[in-house]
DNA sequence: TTTTTTCTGTTGCAAATGTCACATATTATG
DNA sequence: CATAATATGTGACATTTGCAACAGAAAAAA
């Protein structure tokens, strides 16, 4: 496991010395980038959260990813496929690693620090990145707007430890992460306390099953 | 670029000589494996094409994931989060190589030659990996059936360089591997052809657009 | 071959979801 | 602070989707 200190350390000691890098960043609601041109860029988020989203034709929003600290993203993991637009936007105050990735073994010289370094965490982050691919596909397989929620407050509170949590998105946002509309899933909100299986009080969400 | 050539070479000439991989065939219909331990198990498909498959508890199935030649799949990428099953089902004869990943690194001995080709290969399974992850969520987040459909024909008229294709799934397949039900899109593929977007001969599908 | 099973295609009806419109609350911004 | 912008919450109505049931076609098994 990755603790926070080695990934921070090794990004903020090193990656200034390596001329194939760059470290930028970015402020709330900014782009950070777009997936437009079809270039190897691979993006390490070493702080702050932000989002993939995409506007379709019909102006529904759709968050496609949410990443936090530590999230790789960018265009080396896309193939564009739609003429859909997609951003990375900042939800917070985010510093990012832009890096063009050729191939792992392609360091910029042999004794390059920050490229072993890399090449050590890499294969761990990129585990880290397909098992929230994956759990994102199970939310989105969810037959029902019910189901969305109930699980998608069930991986909120696992994470939390707790079956009390604050939602750490907006309704607005969660409906576009859930792919439904969001009046709808309010009504489903509403449904889900009439039948006592949720509470919520303002922000925080209370499970009241099991 | 991987060539077939090469990744199915180097499994096959040195797989077995690796005490820490195992190599087995299935036919058609047989589980490969389930997603139900906390195996860090790593699977590479060397040959065939196999679904990860779930049932949920009101019977529905969905097919969460398609896998065809050189494709990963295993528990290491899964966390399990649901009380549903998790298959992976042969859909023709295959070949799996699997391989208890605890780290890359942490190699049989220095000299195997397996898991030094292995380390040169994986990046670039991996980074396929993703981005077929990143295509279905894409395919999985358009908000309508006719989205889905004409999404999902598109990525195969893409890949087979052709308006004209046969369909390489059973529309019951399609259905659940679009998550959506059968006769419903039964439905909006009558309507497709009554818009004369899409044109449908047995099992070959024509699409009539731009 | 015959029989059985699975797949395709279709329908009416019920249920779920989306659309729109609005009021109020909350949060940003000058 | 006042004002604007955004988010929440709700309801009536339209549309889409799911469900169940069935018949015929195709494929698999005996």
């Amino acid at each position: 496991m990755i603790s926070d200190f080695n990934i921070n350390n090794f990004i903020y000691n090193f990656s200034n010395y390596c001329d194939k890098t760059q470290r930028k960043t970015f402020l709330k609601n900014e782009v950070i980038t777009t997936y437009i041109q079809k270039r190897n860029q691979l993006c390490i988020l070493l702080d702050g959260s932000a989002d993939l989203v995409r506007y379709d034709l019909n102006g529904n929003r759709t968050i496609v990813e949410h990443f936090s600290k530590n999230a790789l993203f960018g265009e080396v993991f896309y193939k564009i496929t739609t003429n859909n637009e997609l951003f990375v936007e900042a939800k917070s105050t985010c510093t990012v690693l832009f890096y063009i990735y050729d191939n792992i073994q392609n360091k910029c010289n042999r004794s390059c620090k920050f490229h072993n370094t890399l090449s050590e965490y890499l294969p761990e982050l990129i585990l880290n990145k397909i098992t929230d691919l994956n759990t994102r596909i199970e939310l989105l397989t969810q037959r029902t707007t019910r189901d969305k929620l109930l699980m998608y407050f069930s991986l909120i509170s696992t994470r939390k430890l707790s079956k009390s949590f604050e939602l750490p998105l907006s309704l607005t946002d969660l409906a576009d992460y859930l792919n439904v509309d969001r009046s709808a899933m309010m009504r489903e909100l509403k449904l889900l306390k009439e039948d006592k299986l949720v509470d919520k009080i303002g922000n925080r969400i209370i499970l009241l099953y099991e």
